[in-house]
DNA sequence: TTATTGTTAACTGTTGACAGTTAACTCTCC
DNA sequence: GGAGAGTTAACTGTCAACAGTTAACAATAA
């Protein structure tokens, strides 16, 4: 029997093309969005766009401030707090995955890995952030904690916000990176906890570092987009 | 000069309204909610009544099957899941408090538990609740971490719910609560980060015991909301 | 020129209407 | 009596319109 496709809603289509325009940055951080104008863009009505906005408004990819809707513009302080809570719930993440994850998990896993080194070598910037995600994913997945998924999707949102919009990856921390997730993953084949935890909480904190020093280069260059 | 009263916008109202009710089971779990209907309840347009469920359902308040909305009914796998989420974050919010704490936040905890010691001589379930509560916004606030603060405000919206609607909270529980609340108190007034952080996880960890044999006990009742 | 006052234009908040879909309830006809 | 068709009623998805607010800009007076 053929599927019956059912178009998603309007209002989450709208939704999911406006949270990907302002993760790619086609929305700048600190921008306002009309209504009218997205509605127009999109050629849906208003109300569509506004139920739209109220979930992306809870994602806090868009803030109220006095009668008007901006894109979120986290300041400095922001992300290192982003940075904080994520080491709390990847430390979390890995230390359930080494309980629950499976052998197709882990299979999956070396396979990213793998695919990381290669990505490394050329290297292919795109793709190495892509797999990065893919390989936290998996993980978080693998924890089988619906609620910590639910977190993750909050945070991991503006996370990659963040590195899209504000900082600018530089393709010589992805080395570490990607030797990090090496002993991530071992330690889960070993399905040991504590040490999975252990490896991810350093993994996260090395993040946070590279973020921070781009940071600062961030804040000697005036006409960034970071004050 | 006279403060001009901007009323909030309905849809902010409607939100509001309807996550208490929620919460207090006028809503119970599980049941189906209509827009149509609580746009007649509470006077305003369906498009209104639209924008706040929108929002509760990004809260997991609401769950869309089908084409339409439920009351979130989560089942015991979804509570132990959010409260092991709860204990990494507690924990961290513990940590940082111990931190940045203020004299005057401290003294608010110290009244806090006095409070809480004079409804648990009466005892007085409804207060001690409600201090627990304040207890734990008080430690979330005093982290200064406002993306923290953000992330309790999903897992705590389903916390209480959970309390009020799927577990009767049996007083008997509330002494080792107090007591508990006392030595993070005691970690964070020596500011030691280390040790508030351990303290909360060993309380989080006693409540979900709690909260856990409080569910095994319901299970055996048959007419339980609980399947 | 600088303030102050109109005057639009641009938006948001809210509503009521309409089309399409699903669910429930008949009413047959076997 | 029961399977299947027909008929409503109940909802959701979407939209267009209107009122109220704010912001920008022009016009006028000091």
């Amino acid at each position: 029997m053929r599927e019956i496709k059912k178009t998603e809603p309007l209002h989450s289509q709208v939704y999911h093309i406006v949270k990907e325009m302002i993760m790619e940055g086609k929305y700048q951080p600190g921008e306002r969005m009309v209504e009218t104008k997205v509605a127009e863009n999109l050629g849906v009505s208003r109300g569509t766009v506004r139920e739209a906005f109220r979930m992306l408004t809870k994602d806090d990819l868009l803030a109220q401030k006095e009668n008007s809707l901006f894109v979120y513009h986290p300041d400095a302080q922001d992300i290192l707090d982003i940075y904080e809570c994520r080491k709390s719930l990847e430390s979390l993440s890995a230390k359930l995955a080494a309980r629950n994850i499976t052998d197709q998990q882990l299979e999956q896993l070396e396979q990213i890995i793998n695919e990381s080194k290669k990505a490394l070598a050329m290297p292919d910037t795109q793709k190495l952030t892509s797999l990065n995600q893919k390989f936290h994913d998996t993980i978080a997945f693998a924890s089988r904690n619906k609620q910590l998924i639910q977190l993750f999707e909050v945070i991991n949102a503006k996370v990659l916000y963040i590195r899209n919009c504000i900082l600018k990856e530089r393709s010589e921390s992805f080395a570490v990176l990607v030797s990090d997730h090496e002993e991530i993953f071992l330690a889960l084949k070993e399905r040991d906890p504590a040490k999975a935890e252990e490896k991810m909480e350093a993994h996260i904190q090395r993040s946070l570092k590279v973020a921070n020093t781009a940071l600062s280069k961030q804040m000697d260059e005036p006409e960034s987009s970071l004050g």
